[in-house]
DNA sequence: TCCGAAAAAATCGTATACAAAAATATTTTG
DNA sequence: CAAAATATTTTTGTATACGATTTTTTCGGA
């Protein structure tokens, strides 16, 4: 057990904000005011700033010079190019998997999708992070750390995109289809396994039209994110 | 024209450290003192952690809670997971290129490695930049940043790779297979170009595997001197 | 001499201070 | 009244300050 320390506060900030990103509670554009996300997470902005720093190298928030960060508004350009690279790393995933998935696994998969299950109908963020964290999961399955690394990224950029242009954020991942996923995998079939992900993912980029902003203040949003006690 | 500002003291410090890292002049293992560091650049402290943070989430430094920042020392495993990716990702590459390169692309190419040639049997930090950025260059051309991103990153940790692994840092990449794979993406011969790669990525994955275990704790050295007095 | 504990130095983590730039409000001018 | 000009406030960029932790050094005793 590798007891490793408890991270330095612009970790943890980081962590906070990305998960409401991936979460959609924090949308694309919103700006994020220095002193403000310090308040609310009781740390001074030099932390703020390493916690953006971080987010800004994932590509996850648009810095300007003197002018502060926003988060990110990929482009129609860049969520194309984003899902392509996401079908191609998950593909490989998929091909991984297909040919060696432990028990163990198929029966973590399992159990995430039950978990997607109960608080399906309520749609609401976690909900969206549930069906991103199972993409996640099946990279994680890999065994490889850069592989899921890439996954995890894409799929977050994703729920950004997703956040943008879809109008319904409801089932952005049908959780019937994860359930195909894990059959295919359970069944060794790698042509269903990969023409299943295809579709899934064709699906979810599929939406793509203007939708309507309803922002949320950051303030409140913050503050339901700074004290979250589950890792 | 896009007069982009002067980037902040931040990222010009994080540049320049990840060159010297990628040039291999900042060894695996060499740790990164905050004050030495901002002396040499005539920055305080609060830019170079920023650099520091930034270096760290591309995996090209490692860090310590209260002990520090070192350039990363990939393990074994890890190096052989970076170079799985990399397989996976530059192949994608390639068969985006065969299937649509422009004539300034490949152009660009030429150019590139001709530029390598001038500056080889030099075996200098130039000439392994050089080689890396053959495939920077092959990524970009395919238009997809995000693609090109990873492929740079992955670049990178690989070239910490064979500094820690390889014993001979001289030719990382053979020149002559960077022209076959212009070549083979002239022709659009998709399967020469993929099997070409494979084969260059393979020849500097096994530099590195081989040589494995010859680091240079004091151990081993102790040992080789113990039983075989050629010094 | 060698080992361990205490003291000293070096280094890191974070908050704060202050200048520079941008955004906003106010006044002036036509 | 509108638009330009100026003053004010806000916000960012960077340096510095200081407590906390780690590393190194010193030194007394076995």
């Amino acid at each position: 057990m590798t007891a490793s320390k408890s991270p330095t506060s612009g970790v943890i900030v980081y962590q906070r904000l990305r998960r409401a990103i991936l979460e959609q509670a924090l949308k694309p554009g919103t700006r994020l005011r220095e002193d403000a996300i310090g308040e609310q997470f009781g740390v001074s902005r030099t932390i703020v700033r390493q916690a953006l720093v971080r987010l800004e190298s994932e590509h996850l928030v648009d810095t300007q010079r003197n002018r502060g960060a926003c988060v990110a508004e990929p482009t129609l350009d860049e969520a194309e190019q984003i899902f392509e690279i996401r079908h191609c790393l998950e593909a490989e995933v998929i091909r991984r998997l297909v040919q060696r998935i432990s028990v163990i696994g198929l029966e973590s998969l399992d159990a995430h999708v039950d978990q997607e299950d109960r608080v399906r109908g309520k749609d609401g963020p976690v909900s969206i992070r549930l069906a991103g964290e199972f993409h996640i999961l099946l990279a994680e399955l890999t065994g490889n750390k850069i592989l899921c690394n890439y996954v995890s990224e894409l799929v977050t950029r994703c729920s950004l995109i997703l956040a943008m242009y879809s109008r319904s954020h409801s089932s952005d991942c049908a959780v019937d289809e994860h359930r195909q996923i894990i059959q295919a995998l359970r069944d060794k079939d790698i042509d269903a396994a990969l023409s299943i992900m295809n579709h899934h993912l064709g699906a979810v980029q599929g939406r793509a039209s203007l939708s309507g902003d309803d922002d949320d203040n950051l303030q409140s949003v913050l503050a339901r994110y700074a004290e979250d006690p589950k890792a």
